[in-house]
DNA sequence: CTGAAAGCGCTTACAG
DNA sequence: CTGAAAGCGCTTACAG
């Protein structure tokens, strides 16, 4: 056993402040009804013993928490990063606290959600990964709202925010065909991701419907992923005159390997990236791509959250957030 | 209130079992005897109920959780995303939970350690930030372990592990004479860590023993602060052979700035990163760099927490892990 | 508004 | 090894 410092609790401060440990109880718990006078005096005495309500009983009691659970795969990406960097100042603020679980498979694992559950995580957020319905059960049976960011899932199970992803795409090809592009390539993130198949559903259509030609290539979302797809492309012989990469990093080494092989970017071939991650800015790149409104996202899927956790509905959406067109000099 | 689904307990499981709900929690508590029958009787009733620990409790009255702190300042250098990363994936496999707490400001507030107070943390591990000592009392005096990881104090308060900033800031020195430098450069990352200033002052030391003319420059460990550093290097129109650059992102801004004035790299000015990011090896760049041993240093942090978790001592000591220096296109 | 008391689901001496 | 009982620090009906 650890030899502790005196641990303050309600009944402390109740004593020093003459009153009730009860009344100390509802002078930190929200809704409760103290007299000012009483909230002074405990708030004093509190304050003199340094006195912070455990966590752990309350949540015992209410078998409720402030953790948000927070899953993240793909945290090489560098827009996750910023994903979790703008979660966890939002919820911060508000008073919880992120448990951060980082999944290793494309599939969330029975075991990463144990941990959540474990905690009685008051919410979830699961980003850039798929999930069973069946892993999932625990959650609902518990009333705990869980939030799929930057993935959607078919059926109307889950509450999800995305980017406009078919929209998006379906810009991101009009424009190339006005941009002159009689000839283009889409390169796939995993296929087993909804944002590449909507990013290919929306690209698609539109260039069909033009008579344009089109190649696809299935990549996997990382920067080896492009450079590789690009090279194999290369290898073709006929090189696109424009590429939609599905995302960002996947652009940069789809760059990378063009300019490797001497194909002048964007007179020989455009390439327009997804995300607007920083590097997309760098003066090296300077890719065109699509912003993904991280800020907004977030506050769509905190809002759902507090609105959740304060009464369960149980309420799912696909909800679609704007992005806009950064036009840049691959293009 | 939340109509919840009924929750399995201990005394549940016992009733099935035919033992006294003492029993259960001793199967479930690590170190306690319980007779084979007993455990058999046990396990095969909490698997038929669905029975799992309430933390909570548990946590209730020993004081203890399996929750480690990671505060967290800089996650936009791709250093420190795989740092989460492999923290994360080392403590869930050992059954133990991340609380991520991303701070804004260099030094640590008093928020972000009472966030990890209120959960009672059995660890906590600081990257990438300072902080001052009457913040860490709590720790001290609550008995938990804490790690600065890549950042380190004069005093010798806190246990910290780095990588061997000195050292390699002095051999990437001497690698710079070696390749013929006679004029160097140091960008300094923020003035107020210690991996600036180690690495500034190992380079230093060797390059004036050497009588190589050096300028020194201080910047901010981001892109931005590289690529503006290197253009008023510029503006002074002498630039220099060599550039030691205090990390790998700035040193990316370097390269590029240097690239937009036609400045050959490595022919006019040779560049030297540090940390070994991903993007380092990109082929666009091809960063000389030095290696940060992220595993080592990770698995060096959690033997050491999860060795004073068990036991505290208190014990404190400034590890460093020896890393390498990668050659590669920019010198 | 306030206090006394029950109880959340566990761990842990204490007997046996 | 095992059970009955106390208790961790809170919240929450229940009276007053």
């Amino acid at each position: 056993m650890r030899i502790l410092k005196y641990h303050v609790t309600a009944k402390d401060v109740a004593k020093l402040a003459g009153v009730s440990q009860s009344s100390v109880s509802r002078v930190y718990f929200e809704g409760a009804s103290v007299s000012n006078k009483t909230r002074e005096k405990v708030l004093a005495a509190a304050k003199e013993l340094g006195y912070r309500p455990n966590e752990f009983a309350r949540s015992l009691i209410t078998n409720r928490t402030k953790i948000i659970g927070l899953v993240m795969k793909g945290i090489h990406n560098p827009f996750y990063p910023e994903v979790l960097k703008q979660f966890t100042t939002a919820f911060n603020k508000l008073g919880y606290s992120i448990l951060f679980v980082s999944t290793n498979n494309d599939e969330i694992q029975k075991e990463d959600i144990d941990m959540l559950r474990n905690y009685n995580v008051a919410g979830v957020i699961i980003t850039d990964a798929s999930l069973s319905l069946n892993v999932t059960e625990d959650f609902k049976e518990n009333q705990v709202p869980l939030v799929l960011f930057n993935r959607k899932i078919d059926n109307d199970q889950f509450y999800s925010v995305c980017c406009n992803n078919l929209d998006a795409s379906e810009k991101i090809a009009k424009y190339l065909i006005e941009k002159g592009c009689s000839k283009v390539a889409y390169i796939a993130g995993n296929a087993n991701t909804s944002t590449s198949r909507d990013r290919e559903k929306g690209f698609t259509s539109i260039i069909e419907k033009n008579n344009v030609t089109l190649n696809k290539y299935t990549s996997d979302y990382t920067y080896e992923g492009g450079y590789k797809t690009a090279k194999k492309i290369i290898a073709e012989k006929e090189v696109p005159e424009g590429i939609f990469v599905a995302n960002d990093i996947m652009a940069l080494g789809v760059v990378d390997a063009l300019r490797e092989n001497s194909i002048m970017i964007p007179a020989e071939t455009k390439i327009v990236g997804f995300d607007n991650i920083e590097m997309a800015s760098w003066p090296t790149y300077n890719l065109t791509t699509w912003e993904q409104p991280i800020t907004k996202m977030v506050e769509q899927t905190v809002n759902y959250l507090m609105t959740e956790m304060v009464e369960f509905s149980g309420y799912t959406e696909s909800v679609e957030v704007n992005g806009a067109l950064i036009v840049r000099k691959t293009t």
